[in-house]
This record gives C-alpha cells, sequence and structure tokens, in this order.
RNA sequence: UCCGCGGUAGCUCAAUGGUGGAGCGUCCGGCUGUUAACCGGAAGGUUGUAGGUUCGAGCCCUACCCGCGGAGCCA
C-alpha cells in the first residue's frame, strides 16, 4: 500500500490509508479505543470500538505503549471533534515494529535537567518538533536570501591556526606536527579574503567559544552565518542587515504559522520586524542609558541589561553604531570623522533577546591594520596573510554575523537558546 | 572565576525541629467518544554526599558534589 503522511490526510478522506509512526498516547473508554499517532508531520487519532473489529485486533491495541512503533490503517473521516480536523477509523494494524520500554518522557511537565538529559527522546515532543521546523525555515531563508542575491557560500575552515579576532577563549587541539589548532571562533577573515575573489559572499557553519559563559544566550557550539561584501560600507552593510532580518521574520511568519501556535508566540511583534528599523549611534545610546538612570560608562560596551533597555525603546530591531574602537575587534575600521570610534554596529533584537547581529565595515588601510595588530599585541606573523589583501587590490568592504541560535530563541519567544539547536553544548553539558 | 537560588518516590512538587505526602507515570480493575481523559485499588523513599548541633533533623550549622540563573565575554 502506498505510504501516507498524517499531514496530507485531508487529500484522502473517505479513503483507507496506512500510516508508519510511533504511538504518542493511548487511551481507552470502555470499549472505545484510542491511538493517537506521530508520523513527524503531525498528529492523528485512529479510533476502534470492541464489537465491531475483530477481537484479535483489541489484543494488539492493549499491548501498545507510549512510544512504541508501527503501522496502522483505516478509513479517513472527518471530524470536527479532533485536533487535526481527521480522525481514522481503525481496520487493521498490520505491523508493530517495537514495543516501548516505559518511556521516560511523560505527558506531565518535567524538569529542563531531565529533559536535557534525554534531549535524543525530548526532541520527539511537538513544542521541540515546533523549534526545529522554526530552525529550519530560518536556515533555508538564509540561503535563499543570500543565493537570489548573487552571494557565492564559500565555507570557511573550523581548525584555524590562530585567533580570528585574538579576545575570546578557544577550544585548542594537537595537529600532528604543526603544534596547536584551534576551533574557529568565526569565518569572517576568511570571509573577506573570499570576498576579494567573488566579490559578495557568506559563510555559515559552526562556531567554537570556550568561553565559561553560563546565560540563557550562550553555547560553547553555535551556528553563523557571516556575510561579507567588497565595495561596501557601513551604511550598506546596515541596509544589508535589515533587509536581511526582514525577510527572515516575514518568512517564518508566512511560513511557520502552526508551529507558533504551539510555541504560543504572540507574533504581533513580529509582524512590525520591516525596514527601516531605528539607527542610533552607541553616543545616544548611552543618552537612552542615564536618562533611564542606569550606571553606564561611555567606553564600555553594553551589557545584557543595557541591550534590553535600549531595545525596549523600539518596536522592532534597532541598529547601534559607531562604538569605541577600544571594545572592538582590531580589524574594524575607524571612523574617519572620529577616530575614538569603530564603524562598527550591532543589531539588537527586542523583547530583551539582545545582539543577534555584530557587524562593521573592515579596516582596509595596510598601515591602519600593521597599527592596530601591534597595538592589540597580536601575532604579526599569522596575519601575514589577511593583510596580503590590504597589498593587493585592497578595497572598502563589509560585513556582519547572524548568530542563528539567538535568532531562532527570539523568533520563538524561547526561554533559553538550549532548546534552539538539536544537540546542546554548554560548558557543563557534552551529552547527548 | 565570582554572586544568588536549588537538590525529597520514575517525573513535577508539598511537608511549623516532632509518624515523609499529593498529582502524573507504572501495574490491576471499571467505563461505548476520550483530547495532558476520567473513576477505584496497589506497588514505589538511605530526603545529593560526609560530618556536626539537638531528646529528636527533609528542615538548623560546616564542607563538598551536582544543577539552574546572573556577572564578565560574546552571536
Amino acid at each position: 500500500m502506498e505510504k501516507t503522511y498524517i499531514q496530507d490526510l485531508h487529500r484522502h478522506a473517505g479513503e483507507e490509508v496506512q500510516l508508519q509512526g510511533w504511538v504518542s498516547n493511548i487511551r481507552s473508554s470502555g470499549k472505545v479505543k484510542f491511538i493517537v499517532l506521530r508520523d513527524g508531520t503531525g498528529l492523528v487519532q485512529g479510533v476502534m470500538v470492541k464489537g465491531q473489529v475483530p477481537d484479535s485486533l483489541i489484543e494488539k491495541f492493549e499491548t501498545l505503549t507510549q512510544e512504541s512503533s508501527l503501522s496502522i490503517k483505516g478509513k479517513v473521516r472527518k471530524d470536527d471533534r479532533a485536533p487535526g480536523g481527521f480522525e481514522l477509523d481503525l481496520t487493521d494494524i498490520p505491523h508493530i515494529y517495537n514495543i516501548a520500554h516505559e518511556y521516560p518522557i511523560t505527558h506531565k511537565e518535567h524538569g529542563i535537567e531531565f529533559l536535557a538529559d534525554r534531549r535524543h527522546l525530548w526532541l520527539r515532543s511537538s513544542r521541540q518538533h515546533a523549534i526545529m521546523r522554526v530552525r529550519h525555515r530560518i536556515i533555508k531563508t538564509i540561503r535563499d536570501f543570500f543565493d537570489n542575491r548573487g552571494f557565492t557560500l564559500i565555507d570557511s575552515p573550523i581548525l584555524t591556526p590562530a585567533a580570528c579576532e585574538g579576545t575570546s577563549t578557544l577550544f585548542e587541539t594537537d595537529y600532528f606536527d604543526l603544534g596547536k589548532a584551534y576551533l574557529s571562533q568565526s569565518g569572517q577573515l576568511y570571509g573577506e579574503a573570499s570576498a576579494m575573489a567573488f566579490g559578495k559572499i557568506y559563510c555559515f557553519g559552526p562556531t567554537f567559544r570556550a568561553e565559561k559563559s553560563k546565560t540563557r544566550r550562550h553555547l560553547t557550539e553555535f551556528w553563523m552565518v557571516e556575510p561579507e561584501v567588497a565595495f561596501n560600507d557601513l551604511e550598506d552593510d546596515m541596509d544589508l542587515a535589515e533587509e536581511f532580518l526582514e525577510c527572515i521574520v516575514q518568512t517564518v511568519l508566512q511560513n511557520c504559522g502552526p508551529e507558533l501556535k504551539v510555541l504560543e508566540r504572540d507574533t504581533t511583534k513580529l509582524q512590525n520586524v520591516k525596514k527601516p528599523f531605528p539607527r542610533i549611534t552607541y553616543d545616544e545610546a548611552a543618552k537612552i542609558l542615564h536618562d533611564k538612570g542606569l550606571p553606564f560608562e561611555w567606553g564600555s560596551d553594553l551589557g545584557g541589561t543595557d541591550e534590553t533597555v535600549v531595545s525596549e525603546q523600539f518596536d522592532r530591531p534597532v541598529m547601534v553604531h559607531r562604538y569605541p574602537s577600544e571594545v572592538k575587534a582590531f580589524y574594524m575600521k575607524r571612523d574617519p570623522q572620529n577616530p575614538k570610534l569603530a564603524l562598527a554596529v550591532d543589531v539588537l533584537a527586542p523583547e530583551g533577546y539582545g545582539e543577534i547581529i555584530g557587524g562593521s565595515q573592515r579596516e582596509d588601510d595596510l598601515d591602519a591594520l600593521l597599527t592596530r595588530i601591534k597595538e592589540q599585541h597580536l601575532p604579526e606573523s599569522a596575519f601575514e596573510w589577511y593583510l596580503d589583501l590590504r597589498r593587493f587590490g585592497s578595497v572598502p568592504h563589509a560585513g556582519f554575523g547572524l548568530g542563528v541560535e539567538r535568532t531562532v530563541s527570539w523568533i520563538c519567544g524561547l526561554e533559553h537558546v538550549r532548546e534552539t539547536i538539536p544537540f546542546p553544548r554548554m560548558i557543563y553539558r557534552l551529552t547527548p
């Protein structure tokens, strides 16, 4: 018999179909038996009445447990009582693949630690299913966005010889006779090299930070997409980031309505995410914080609370640009109008979700870049190839990085980024 | 690394320093439309670990372990 999936049942009303999946729940009301089947595309309830089906079928039903795997056969019937609009009048259980042992995740509430230890099973729940579907849509939209605009995907290496930005703590590993290698914390420097070859590029892959960050916004392994465009300045960079974020949010809204409903996400605040986004300088952000009475010192980076307070002033993502150069990376270009400022931009998501994009116009002048490298005591030899980009046809260029997990967390309205990635890696969690 | 909160049945949580309970899950029974079904019954405990105070400690004290949240750092 042809394979049918639950999401397609509306096309088979009145027909007999066979489904394969797992028992999400079983219920019984005396002689009426119910199986709620999950097949990855949805849930559907199968019904049978003792006396109207063979006793052998009832006997099979009695052996089933939560998460047992099986195939069921039945006639599709439209039913207003069903959450999905359709039910199955069961005629057979052709095959039971496995009678599941006692399943640890029940339909009651569980603590986060208990669920995290069983992440491999937790992914089966409808909430996690919804989050992963939104994540998938976001990633697909990211790729489509750049692919449709003439960007070339250039993947950066994960094993790197030195720190990209020189600040973060990196994961270290032995690399044969060449000494130490480090897991990449950013593909950006390689992105710059690629932009000088292809004009418009993006790299998209996992990145690693060995910082002992313990917050709802941090993972040790996370995904980042980093576009880089030759001949773009900071304004162009912000234009791109703005259009990019609008596209992601609006595409998710158009395609993931059922998922956002499962997550009980209030989408009215997401509807607002349309360009233009407010653009304020770091100085203006500092003024907002002072006016709110926060103890903020000019020259320091925005903390988590600072970001929340600033973003609360706006109804959509806000772009904060021109940060003090001391708090930003060596490769960011200084503002010609004020050398104390870097041509950097952070995009802060609404509702307290904080920085989801960090970007800048890059330093394209060889001497200026050499000065920065010396000032920050970075190993010049490791950056020779990067300096070459300024020796051979240097041009203005800019780019940014978007953190996928923070974006998923924001769009889904989650408490913690650990739910946004199938198998999260955090300082105290390497399993499952 | 620092600060704060927590650890009791398989799970989620109660329990004034005085006999450790409930709901869910499991098992048994009942129910002809259940939606985290419901009703009745049963099993299920070295209260994170090690000390201490006390006639008596899940509760108070000390140390340690583990987790959660935050700071710093960042996406």
